[in-house]
DNA sequence: CCAATCGTTCCGAGATACAGAACGGACATA
DNA sequence: TATGTCCGTTCTGTATCTCGGAACGATTGG
């Protein structure tokens, strides 16, 4: 589906594009958000202050920057989703019982999406944020639902260009073909240090009824912690559990 | 400031308007928004469509709703807040120490906005969610802001109808001001019950170098257990002086 | 089987977005 | 103080785009 709207509205799209820009930029100056956009200074002033009448940027002295309704919609989008109701006291407690990160995503349009997380006492500080994409070949998260996604869209993500983030992230379609395989073999998925340097994660996938992932939870930790018997058994033992108990209260309500 | 746009470009305002529009209905059809904005099927559709390649809305098989894109960049802006960065390990301590609901919040656009949260393992379940927009005079969190705010910001505020959420609400313009004296002498704020029955929140104003406000912390807890020494002496202490090590920390840096 | 309602496509006239010029303020340099 | 530069903002005309309305095919229900 590489959706491209018939009859898109170019107007609506330049605003997109220039929040967007404000994102990468984190904030900026009207004429330096011209140069950015291809757009004459008068019409990026002129969204620009829509935008702020709307609350969706904010200026700051001599800047704008993204405003704070971005997390009013973004809140309440993620409280629409049953997944999330669900998930979120199971989460809590995973993240009591081993002391760890617990992340939950969900699918979106081909990535990973981190829909929210809780920090055990232990937990490693990371940059990951509710909303964060990331692709699926390097997160545990996201190669537990690729395991289980329809053959085409698995076709699909992995015909894109593989990035690497470290020297353990897997770049060959072939190798993550054959993870995805042992990952429905044995129910978890692996993150061995290919997102991060020093960091493991255990992740299982949320399946409906009808056999389609819905979702993924996942611990992660450092690899000190995270080896032997507690990253063989131990973890992979919590989260299968854990995942197990979001998908029975999905189905049942 | 009643912030219009001097020349605004209508079709982002559409645009904005529509988003607004399938937040309230939390998913609509494409008729059914055209009935609600006052615009066409085709140009409603249109407007979708575009959002839609920008994963602004999602079309989930007949209806539209919003997108994950909206959590991504709220918690991109949530995650440029230096006040968010330098709370947020204070909030998940305050929580364990009360084993009650702590809040982040600041103020925008004269609203409470929630910016965090961690729930202790006693924590009351709420609806507050981050980016929950809420009003400043029923909430601890609102009332030890206003409290510190510049006399025209309070006034304008004040001047807008006083909403009642419980019976305990305050709706008296003049009652609000003699509390937001009591709180500047006493360094704390109370809601005794006025946003939500049966439950109690104390919060703490953090303030910048030079006075201004820049956000505040709450505990909130059940009546039951929010009364006598508890509420009156352990909690405002560990809530003023957490507020305290955040501005300090916030200052000097 | 027809009537109603849906989403989508198409088109042209009326609306409007926007480049570019012009302006005024802020700041630096001389 | 005078002068130059860069900023954000306002203004205006026209080339462009938006959007209502009509038309169409697909669904649904009576």
């Amino acid at each position: 589906m590489g959706n491209h709207a018939k009859h898109p509205v170019k107007t609506t799209m330049k605003t997109l594009e220039l929040i967007d820009t404000l994102k990468e930029l984190e904030s900026a100056r009207v004429s330096e958000l011209a140069d950015h956009v291809e757009m004459g200074k008068s019409a990026v002033h002129n969204h620009l202050s829509t935008l702020e009448e709307y609350e969706y940027v904010t200026k700051s002295e001599e800047e704008y920057s993204l405003g704070l309704r971005f997390l009013d919609l973004g809140g309440h989008v993620r409280n629409r989703m049953k997944l999330y109701k669900v998930a979120e006291p199971e989460i809590e407690s995973l993240a009591t019982e081993t002391s760890e990160l617990v992340n939950l995503a969900v699918e979106d349009h081909g990535h990973c999406v981190y829909l929210y997380r809780s920090k055990g006492t232990q937990a490693v500080k990371l940059d990951t944020y509710s909303g964060l994409r990331t692709a699926m070949h390097n997160t545990a998260l996201g190669k537990s639902m690729l395991a289980h996604l329809p053959e085409y869209r698995v076709e699909k993500i992995l015909d894109e260009p593989l990035t690497a983030e470290t020297s353990n992230s897997i770049t060959d379609p072939e190798e993550i073909r054959t993870q995805l395989a042992e990952i429905r073999e044995r129910g978890y998925a692996l993150d061995n240090e290919e997102r991060l340097e020093g960091l493991r994660c255990v992740a299982a996938p949320i399946q409906n009824s009808d056999e389609s992932v819905i979702g993924a939870i996942s611990v992660s930790g450092p690899t000190s912690r995270m080896k032997g018997e507690r990253l063989e058994n131990e973890i992979p033992e919590l989260v299968s559990s854990a995942a197990n108990v979001i998908q029975l209260n999905i189905t049942h309500s």
